[in-house]
Order: structure tokens, then sequence, then C-alpha cells
DNA sequence: TCATCTAGTTCCATAATAGAACCTGTGGGA
DNA sequence: TCCCACAGGTTCTATTATGGAACTAGATGA
């Protein structure tokens, strides 16, 4: 059976997750933020294997995630570039980062965290906050159909 | 073959992919953190077959993202409840939702939005930040074993 | 020149997903 | 009380996706 797709979908949750809502793609990602950009990095960083992460990569291109460009080196290879649409992906890798600190264990002594590059302090906790600046909490939040907006059209974001 | 376990791994980003990295738990914890908490509920939400439903919700519960109980109804069912550890996922669904508002195209007239519910306003857009307040964006971060922060053991995050 | 590296492709076994059919206990109405 | 629809699954099968290994073609480099 043909996966399920949900691209078409009004939620814009659901139509990220059609994106990118695979094993390995946000794992891409993630190295690609670090710099990584060869065929070979991304193999040796994921364990992945290279039919998989062939397909993986030319999906990510093909949605525009990724562009590939001949290789910085000045070889005949051709690298994977992340584009703005791929580095907007960045409070998405915070947000799982965070979460994946606090709720799942880690082997001990090698656990990882985001930290700022220039001082190396952690990365403050992602604050979900009204457009007024209120702290929202879960239940404080609801989607709603745009048009169904308050007053002003701020469009602010999603 | 075995589907590859990121669960030992060093990176929290890593291991929340182990944990809810799939097609379905997202949505899941996406309509739970809404108030549904049945089954059909959720069946006919996400149009997903029973089996895997099933499946989904069972690997939830074993994940101590959801917890079942007695229905509210006061019927002989029951009902699956987030967990703390399961509304923690809010920031990564907002996050998630931001990147599909601006970047993943939906159905003319259908799209949704974020809001907070007091005022109907949009959720301002997520903003990676440093413990010193400065605003971080994806090249100004880094990971780092545990250990290896600078100075006062300020375990704010990951 | 020749071995090695890069970036794949192909082949196969196994696991996951989707859809449908089937099943068991509940709840509610006549 | 009887019966039927509903809630919440389980089982079966077809189709995909994943993982691992083997193989390849062009590029590099000693």
């Amino acid at each position: 059976m043909r996966r399920k797709s949900l691209s078409g979908a009004a939620c814009p949750i659901a139509r990220t997750l059609d994106v990118i809502g695979d094993w390995w793609s946000l794992l891409i990602v993630r190295d690609a933020l670090r710099g990584m950009r060869r065929f070979s990095e991304f193999e040796k960083s994921l364990g992945v294997s290279k039919n998989i992460l062939t397909r993986r990569l030319h999906a990510l291109v093909r949605q525009g995630i990724l562009e590939t460009a001949p290789a910085a080196d000045g070889s005949a290879y051709r690298e994977y570039r992340l584009t703005a649409k791929g580095r907007s992906l960045f409070q998405v890798l915070v947000a799982l980062g965070q979460w994946g600190h606090e709720n799942a264990a880690a082997p001990a002594g090698s656990r990882m965290i985001m930290v700022d590059r220039e001082h190396r302090r952690p990365v403050r906790k992602l604050e979900v906050r009204a457009s007024d600046g209120r702290l929202l909490g879960p239940g404080e939040t609801m989607m709603v159909r745009i048009g169904e907006l308050a007053g002003a059209s701020n469009t602010n974001q999603g």
C-alpha cells in the first residue's frame, strides 16, 4: 500500500510531516546544519545504507530543502547544501533536541546538548508566546482556519 | 531487516526521533493536545487504519507519552491521555506547524494557523536564544558533550 | 599505472503500512 | 429481555520501505 500522503492536509503540522516526517530526513538536515555537505560525510555520520541515503538526499533536493552544487574543494564531485527552506528547520531541530534531552535517556557520559557557539552555554528552552508576549501552554492555543483570525491581519506565523 | 534503532544515540535529536519519528505518533499527540482521547476519535481524525492506530497508541503508552485511564464518560471503555512527557512535545508541534505554514503549500482556502485561544491571534514565531538572551541562528549553535560546558554548571536545557 | 575513493545502483530478505474482513464486549432502545 | 449498532480491537493479505551486501563507473592520488 502506498504510504498515505498528507501533503494536502489543512494542518501545517501534517504537511510538514509529509515532507520531513521520516526516519532520516531530519537527521540529514541536522548534519547539514553542522556543515556536512558530501554524500560520504552523511553516510559515515548516520550509518545509513547507501541506497537509502541516495533516495533521501534526492527527495530532499526535490522538495527544495537541499540543493546540489559543484563541490567546494574543486573536485569533480557534487555536494548537497541546505537551502533557506532547509535552514529554517532549525527551530524544529532545537525543539526535538530539547525534548530528547529532557525525556529520552542517553547512555551515561555521552549525552550532548546544544550550546551557543560563542559562550558554550546551553541554549534557552523554547517558549511559545502570544503576539502580545504572553507565555502560552498547550491548552492556551488552538488551530483556526485563516480568515477566522481576530482583528488586524497580522500575518505573523503559523 | 530491523529498523535501525537510534535510542542509544548521543544526540538528543536522534533519540527523540527514535521515540516519535514516525508517520503517525506526532499527529496523535497533536490531536491529544486538542483534547482527543478515544480510539475512535483518533481514527476518524487521522483516517488511519485500526491496526496501525492500535500499534501506535500502544507504543506511545509504552514510551510514557500517553497513558490509559477509564473513560471520562463513565462507560466501561478506556481512553488515552497525554502524560506530562507527552504534553512537553508542544514546542515540537509548534515548530513543525510554523515551518509548514511558511514552507509547505496548502490547498487554497483551508490553511490553518495556530493562534492563542484568548485573542485569536497568531502565535509568535519561535526564537532560539542564548542563555544571555541573544537571538541565535543555526550557525551560532553547536552540540557539545555535557561536561564540556563553560563555567557555571547552568543546567538549563538541551 | 593501478589501487583507492566517491557516489552511486542493483539484488534480496525482512519489516512496516494500508485496507478489508472478522471478532468480542458495551450500550441503548424497543 | 432481545437485538442491533458501536467501540475497540485482531487477523489476513498486498504493497512499500528499509537495511545490508555486492557490484560499478568515474575521479583522485601515489
